[in-house]
DNA sequence: TAGAGGATTACCCAATCGGGTGATGGCCAG
DNA sequence: CTGGCCATCACCCGATTGGGTAATCCTCTA
């Protein structure tokens, strides 16, 4: 198997040491050289042509982000795989990295051992998601098309009647008593019977663990 | 640091035995035993109420998604993260798992080292995503576009402190206040400040739109 | 036709919650 | 070493919630 040829942009000095001692002398590793700017990186691209390149978000030129949307872009680097080696784990930085084409998203406070593991997945055209961040992009997958989980979800739910129902669902969207009462023209009083009821079949003890039920559960989007 | 207790729900006897081998003796897991099937498996869990259950999907009886499901349905057996081992990889399989509740998910050729990562990750509510399949879930990612409500939501949340977001973990978790500071070990009066601040920092009005926001966004599981 | 189950309303009461205000101590960066 | 951020705690107070109990009306069904 021939070594994983590796190229790092990262602008912080010591970051960049520390990995490139880590990696550098690893056996399948073959450490093609580190850039410390954006545009520098592009450039070192270009010239070593390497199979994975390591790139921090936080760049002072042009950013990780921009800088992997231009490499996708590019004919000829668009063969790169791109490992985002970060400290953000914003919602954002993550989702963005992905829409732009970053193939993995690693932190910077991963073990050197599972940065190899990532290096090497990503390598192989697959795409390492580093734990800490992994359950943001899953938020994405959880509201994907339910087809079957509709039907299993009445089947624990099949206790809670309609009106109850729509009672659980403005819950969840944060209604208190009185604004359910005058979206669903009842008074309070009914309300409160009805979130009693869904409180005693969901054996739950507030409307925050019905909530948190009803999500977990699928029984309400 | 305490050992991760551990469940193993599998029906292939090889399997089992050789997940047993080569995790029951780690230093860092307390192995609480096996099941062979949905029923059994569901037994289990609650006799022993494990940190994480590692479960194949191919069950005999009941499947591993549908135990997912009933799993995180349970009030009393929710808060047990799920780590899905199988060998199936298509995206129906990858996405129904991840739909149900599951918070990892493996490839059965994963090496033990890092199935050991991975069952570390998932007991600390982390998500663990095989390089293999984590391009079914990013596909999904890659697709969502991001209108800028979400990303101001998203940045005023990211700067929750980390006590904030263990106690906004403890309020999914469906504890009260006064439940929050017992676990703890802090007053009463302590949480309602936390809770106040997260409520301000989420734009919530109350503990329940604050517990949703918190599942929807993935910002606790 | 009677009864079951669901939706509606009301009232009282205790517990919880959320808002406001203020104060203390630790820790870190400028 | 000072100001800001964080975690901690303690008040008070009004609003909301959840529990208990009970009643009326409607519809569907045995």
């Amino acid at each position: 198997m021939t070594k994983i040829r590796v190229v790092l942009i990262e602008d912080d000095d010591l970051v960049c040491i520390g990995l490139k001692n880590a990696l550098e002398n690893l056996p399948d590793i073959d450490w093609l050289g580190e850039a410390n700017t954006g545009e520098e990186g592009f450039q070192l691209l270009q010239t070593t042509q390497p199979d994975v390149a390591i790139m921090d978000i936080g760049l002072p030129d042009v950013d990780g982000i921009e800088l992997t949307k231009r490499i996708k872009a590019s004919l000829t680097l668009q063969t790169i795989k791109i490992l985002i080696l970060t400290l953000q784990n914003e919602e954002t930085s993550v989702l963005k990295a992905f829409q732009a084409g970053a193939n993995s998203y690693c932190m910077k406070n991963i073990r050197p051992d599972l940065l190899l593991e990532a290096i090497k997945a990503t390598q192989a055209g697959q795409a390492w998601i580093d734990p800490a961040i992994a359950r943001i992009v899953l938020a994405y997958a959880k509201r994907v098309e339910k087809p079957d989980s509709q039907h299993q979800a009445e089947k624990i739910s099949s206790s809670l009647t309609d009106r109850e129902l729509e009672v659980l669902q403005l819950i969840v969207n944060g209604n208190s008593n009185a604004d359910i009462a005058e979206k669903l023209y009842i008074t309070v009083g009914t309300v409160k019977t009805h979130v009693r009821n869904i409180l005693t079949k969901l054996s739950a003890e507030d409307r925050t663990q019905a909530a948190v039920h009803a999500l977990r559960s699928g029984l309400v989007g």
